[in-house]
Parts: C-alpha cells; structure tokens; sequence
DNA sequence: TTTCCTGGAGAACGTTCGTTCTCTAGGCTA
DNA sequence: TAGCCTAGAGAACGAACGTTCTCCAGGAAA
C-alpha cells in the first residue's frame, strides 16, 4: 500500500502540475510557442484532463499569469520586509532582490510585459492582467514612498516603478543583472531629492 | 502616358511597402499574430515578390527591427538636437519626445521589448537586434550625460536608459503617457544629482 | 506573328495548432 | 461475475501557418 497524499493536496494535485508546467514553458519560450500538446506532456497529465481543468488555452494563460502576480509581488515584499532592517533600507532591499532574481540562470524578464507584446494587442485578458500587475506592483511602491516621509508619495512611487520595469527590461535584453544596481542607486537619489 | 518616378525608387518601391505593412503590422499585432498571406494583401504584392525580395518570414522579421531602429533612433536624436536650447535641457527634451509618442494613437510600446518577449528565446537574430538597440540607445544616452559633465556618465547614462525603458513598458501598458512626466522629473532629479 | 521571359493571382503542400472524439483498460458496486 | 463509470492514450479534425508550385496574361525581341 502506498501513502496516501492529504485528500485536499491530491485533489488538485494535477491543476497544480499543470500550472507548473505552464509556468515554466511559458515564462521561459513565450505563450504561443507553447502548444498544449507540449504543456501535457511536461506536466504528465491527459488532454483530457487538461482540458477539464482548463477549458481553453486562454483560461490556462489566464490562470498563469494570476499565480504569477500573486507569487511575484509575494516574494518581493516578504524579501523587503524579511531584509530592509529600517523604512529608509526598503528601497534598496527591492532592486537587492531584482538583482538576485536577474542573477537566475533562467530568468527571461517580466512575464507580464512578455505576455502583454505577444498577445496584448489580440487579448483584452492579457492586457488586464498585466495592467493590474503593474498597478499592484505601483501600490506598494507608493505606499513604501508615503511610509518615508517624502514630499509627493505618489510621484515617488511611480518613479520606482520606472526603475523597476526598466532594471527588468534591461537586466532581460542585456543578460546582465547589473541594471538593478544603477537602479537602485537611482533610487536612493530619488528618495534623498524627494525629501 | 503615366508619370514615372525616378529609376532607384521605382526599383525597390515594392520593398519599401513590404516594410511599410510589417512595420505596421507587427508593430500593432505583435509578430506570430501576423501572417505572410496578410501582410503580402497588407502591402499589396505578389507572394512571389514578397518571398523575392525577403527569402523568409525571418528574414522580413531582421529587416523590420533594423529599420525600425535607425528610424525610431534618428527621430529621438534629431527632436532632441532641434529642441533642447542648451545641453540642460536634453534630458528634458528626451522625455518630451517620449510623451508625444506615447500620446501617439496606435503606440503599443517598445518594438523591441516586444519581440524580444515574444521571441527572444527562440530567435538569436530578435535578441541580438533587440540588444543592439537598446546598447545604442545607451551609448547615445551616456554620451548626452558625459556632456553634461555629470560625475559619473557611464552611471546617469544607465540610468536615463532605465528610465527611458520603465516609461515605455509603463506607458504602454498603463496606456497612459504620463509616465513621461515621471520620467522626466526623475531624470532632472538624477541630473542635478549626478553633479 | 511567333517565341520567350517576367511577374501576378492564388491553389496547393506539409506542418502545426487548439480542440474534440474514439477506444479501451481498470476499478467500483451489486 | 456482470454492468457501469472514470480516465488515460492518442487518433482525428478543421483551421491557420510558412512556403512552394502551377497557370496564365502581357510585353519585349526576332
């Protein structure tokens, strides 16, 4: 007799497979040079059950793209709240933990900004999420500008939104993770001239 | 008896409006949303001519990154020079340029983030013309900071670099061209900064 | 007029894709 | 054991793609 996996874990135990699968091809070739056929195979589960978990290829992209939000903006902030011993260190501490992640052998830039040049123009799903991505992610950084103290919270926050999509674009297309230490640099003069 | 234009245009006008359509075409669509048999109506050329004057989809893909970065660069270098009336005000006029683009109806981003999000892993030639053009909008950008006689040019350059590309992606997806305005106020700051 | 060459229109080919369908093996219930 | 349901493996389908091929009209050359 085998073990048995909790009831709740083994229930969705193939969605997750696939979401994992999903995230690795995606992320890594871009969406439409994913088949389903392929995305199958990598997370070892039928056509069948694939589509029963996912009744289209955009429901899966879909799925994706939400998990990776969530995960992203996840590990960013607990990186941040885990690293930056004071408010003043918080910005530092974000473009500390870009670098480590362009610094990942199979980093490929932002998924949200891949997503939205490939299928933006055809897919109003795709666009929304990355626009709430990229909102979410503005959130937070205006809020870290308005626990610093500075003179206009708002244009702060989305300067450092700048820096960060640029640091990732770049680190991307270079192959370097060095734009995040310019771009942190760039932030701590911000913040220091927003005072 | 009709007009005719001069020898050399005539020669490779069917050229000129094969890239004309791709540069439209991919541009608003994305490049694997856009077929040969589209783009040969798009252009209003033969199938014949159009895989005559480019051997393959690949080929016109090359084609269309290179002309779209002299073209893109050239504009930006020559806004800058007309309107900035001292060197103080280039970085300015950058984003200036920026702004008005990005206010542009069908902008849609950066062509090259975008390529490279679609198929940069598959296609060494969309990587490399991507990496290209954005090492030359570097040098251009660090050029502009040494003539300022910032402290450190090689740093502001990067970093007016990462600002330029954060205010594209942002712009983009936000679709919104206030960015620019950020951007700018940003680049002032690092400027005054940098000195 | 006949012959030859160029180039256009679009049919055709082979592949790939997203999605659905068929067939079958195996485990549960009675 | 007999019947039934589930789910896996993968064939099949229709569409779309990049690319090549066929056919034919029309102009230049002799």
């Amino acid at each position: 007799m085998h073990q048995d996996e909790p009831r709740a874990e083994a229930q969705d135990e193939p969605r997750t497979r696939i979401l994992d699968a999903a995230d690795k091809l995606f992320y890594d070739r871009g969406i439409q040079s994913v088949g389903m056929d392929e995305l199958r195979t990598a997370a070892g589960v039928s056509l069948k059950r694939l589509y029963g978990c996912f009744p289209s290829k955009n429901d899966l992209v879909a799925a994706y793209l939400d998990r990776r939000d969530t995960r992203w903006r996840t590990a960013l902030t607990a990186y941040v709240t885990q690293h930056a011993a004071t408010l003043e260190d918080c910005p530092s501490a974000v473009f500390d933990w870009l670098h480590a992640w362009f610094a990942t052998p199979d980093f490929r830039g932002c998924a949200f900004i891949n997503s939205f040049g490939e299928l933006g123009a055809t897919s109003q799903a795709v666009t929304s999420a990355a626009r709430r991505h990229k909102e979410a992610l503005l959130d937070y950084l205006t809020e870290l500008a308005r626990d610093l103290g500075v003179r206009e919270p708002a244009l702060l926050g989305g300067q450092l939104a700048l820096l960060v999509n640029g640091a990732i674009t770049t680190a991307a297309i270079s192959g370097s993770p060095d734009a995040a230490r310019d771009a942190g640099a760039a932030a701590r003069a911000l913040v220091a001239a927003g005072r």
